[in-house]
DNA sequence: ACGCGGAGTGAGAGCGCTCCCACAATCTAT
DNA sequence: ATAGATTGTGGGAGCGCTCTCACTCCGCGT
């Protein structure tokens, strides 16, 4: 405890003010809080004194009497590794997180859970603190230690995936997963692909569940049963990808859809080293639409989903949330969409495949 | 003004904990600051009724006496585009900061800079509220409207890369980036490459100027004279490198050397395009060493620099920098590595370049 | 002429914490 | 035994704000 700081400069407080507007603090208050009984003459006067010396409400001071912050957490319990797997996913969730956030003058603290941080501690910083007035969590593990803490937690909070059932109480901006990728399956059954292999992403998050559940129920009815040697776990990677191609390949797939757009290009990758051309005797699809997606060769067919809005969504109904502004729903599924390039062999001359 | 918030249950203070251990606040104040004037007896029992009924302190309360709030602020003032220019750099920076910050129990909070922002209202925000210790400005363009702003606060700044010169009494953590682009134009020149072109990075930025400088430099001597019909304006992004290889190539270049690998990437994209050969007729470079750059095709060369330490190192910084910790330097210049891989034509054999 | 209500303002209390000083109890030196 | 230092503890003050209540001053109706 030896820190020897420069507190000795003491800040403007409502009272300076007043003494140099000729009123009392109280006043200064109601106009710095646009508190319409306020004369419009000492308004001006106090506006002017405030504008002239530069004040600025001291915020600690004011959390602790009102109990609110004015600031959101945004937390990000997924292992570390996971946010470079997606290196587009968490910037874009972030900023449109951030954009809103700003917009509505609040402010956003930022944590990354990381697997060696103890739980406990964490969960204190950033619940029990009473920093923030309401917290968005992205990308959540559902093996995240911190999720039975956040059961019992009075908190405004928002999941930008669909949380684990004990905790859908609360509310969640995400995109329907399922569907978005049946229809990927389903385009490729069309294209006349038989046997379809996939990656899936990291399983304890629920996009990857949700995207395999997809990948099943495209193949209910067709025929063609569910093969679980065709489903290989990985973890929204590159490097997955890669590594479940080479399996797949030996399990004679014509056709491999990636829990992503990443990892589909991990598939390329190891496509291409095999000497298997893509799309004609391998098709392959990712989800994401990143930018890479379209500068792969081939161009990958994929999902594009609004990542930014996602981001920006959620950090909407917290807001409102904490604000007390009643919406009819608290789940909100964003429409996701198609993209056909390459990879699936969409453009080939008829059913080639094979 | 309508909101009506769950404030009825009042969090339990140092009074209440005092209460229930039979001791006084100031006591528990003690216990909880670790305070060696304790009585092991007193501090056990104090630490039991803590953790039975689970007590944090109240951040803002003690903001309020101490001036000190345990936050970190990491500003992002650079157009936001950029950030998404370099979809790995950010994240990786973001997790170096992270790492120590909460390492050492601080917490941290992020803002974006955008263009519609209006600079006084984020200024007063960031700055004046007294809601941080610290800041780390990462990637800041000089035209940023904040500089100014932060040229006479009282506030420690750690930047991560060289400020402009009137921000320069501030800490920053950088890399030698005219050093690193130096030695691969050398490196190109040493390949026989006689005409090269360059794509610059976007010009308000530190890295940017200091890699021209050092590709400028690199002529220096040679008998190859700088040539500013061969530097094309960029801006980090994989388009300004698309576009500006689809100029270089009408000036008949024999190598690019693009200021990072995104741009590089481009460039790869509009030669393999124009059915250039790489790295036959044109070499290619970039910087980062990003994932990507080792797989695409052909894979980069590039200059590896560390990101996460880049990060940590200013985090690092700027805590010590707060909690009065002497340092015998505040400007920290991170090592580099050049990555030799396909696309220089180092492979080739002999000198067969043209 | 009187009271009355509304508009505008000021002052007190208190949020939960730290810091400082006062004090009691114990321990040491003479 | 008594003064002095030492250890542990409690209570007051105050950080800068908001909130509530009380007060003054005015114009109004009767």
């Amino acid at each position: 405890m030896s820190h020897k700081f420069l507190n000795d400069k003491r800040a403007l407080s409502l009272e300076d003010i007043g003494a140099r507007a000729g009123v009392s603090r109280s006043t200064v208050s109601r106009v710095v809080n646009n508190d319409p009984k306020v004369s419009s003459a000492t308004r001006a006067k106090v506006l002017q004194v405030i504008e002239e010396i530069g004040y600025t409400p001291n915020l600690a001071a004011r959390a602790l009497v009102t109990k609110r912050t004015q600031v959101i957490g945004v937390l990000i319990p997924q292992r570390l590794s996971t946010i470079f797997n997606e290196p587009y996913y968490f910037p874009a969730l972030l900023h449109g997180i951030a954009s809103v956030v700003n917009a509505r003058d609040y402010s956003t603290m930022l944590w990354v859970e990381e697997d060696k941080d103890d739980p406990r501690r964490l969960y204190e910083r950033i619940i029990m603190n009473r920093l923030i007035d309401g917290l968005v969590i992205v990308s959540l593990s559902h093996k995240s230690a911190i999720i039975e803490k956040l059961a019992h937690v009075d908190l405004s909070i928002v999941f930008t995936e669909r949380p684990p059932r004990e905790l859908e109480r609360h509310a969640y901006v995400s995109i329907d997963n399922a569907d978005a990728f049946r229809q990927l399956v389903q385009h490729l059954l069309r294209l006349g692909r038989k046997r379809i292999g996939t990656v899936t992403g990291d399983m304890t998050n629920s996009d990857a569940i949700e995207r395999l559940a997809g990948y099943r129920s495209a193949l209910d009815g067709t025929g063609i049963p569910y093969d679980p040697s065709l489903v290989i776990d990985g973890d929204f990677s590159r490097q997955s990808g890669y590594h479940a191609a080479h399996t797949l390949v030996t399990r004679g797939v014509d056709a491999i859809v990636a829990a992503n757009d990443q990892a589909a290009l991990g598939v390329l990758d190891a496509l291409s080293e095999l000497g298997r051309c893509v799309p004609d005797e391998i098709a392959v699809t990712g989800f994401d639409d990143l930018p890479a997606a379209a500068h792969s060769s081939p161009a990958l067919t994929t999902v594009r989903q609004p990542v930014l809005e996602r981001g920006a969504r959620a950090a909407q109904l917290l807001l409102d949330l904490i604000e007390g502004v009643e919406h009819n729903t608290r789940h909100v599924l964003l429409p996701t969409e198609l993209v056909v390039r390459m990879s699936c062999g969409a453009h080939l001359p008829s059913g080639t495949a094979r």
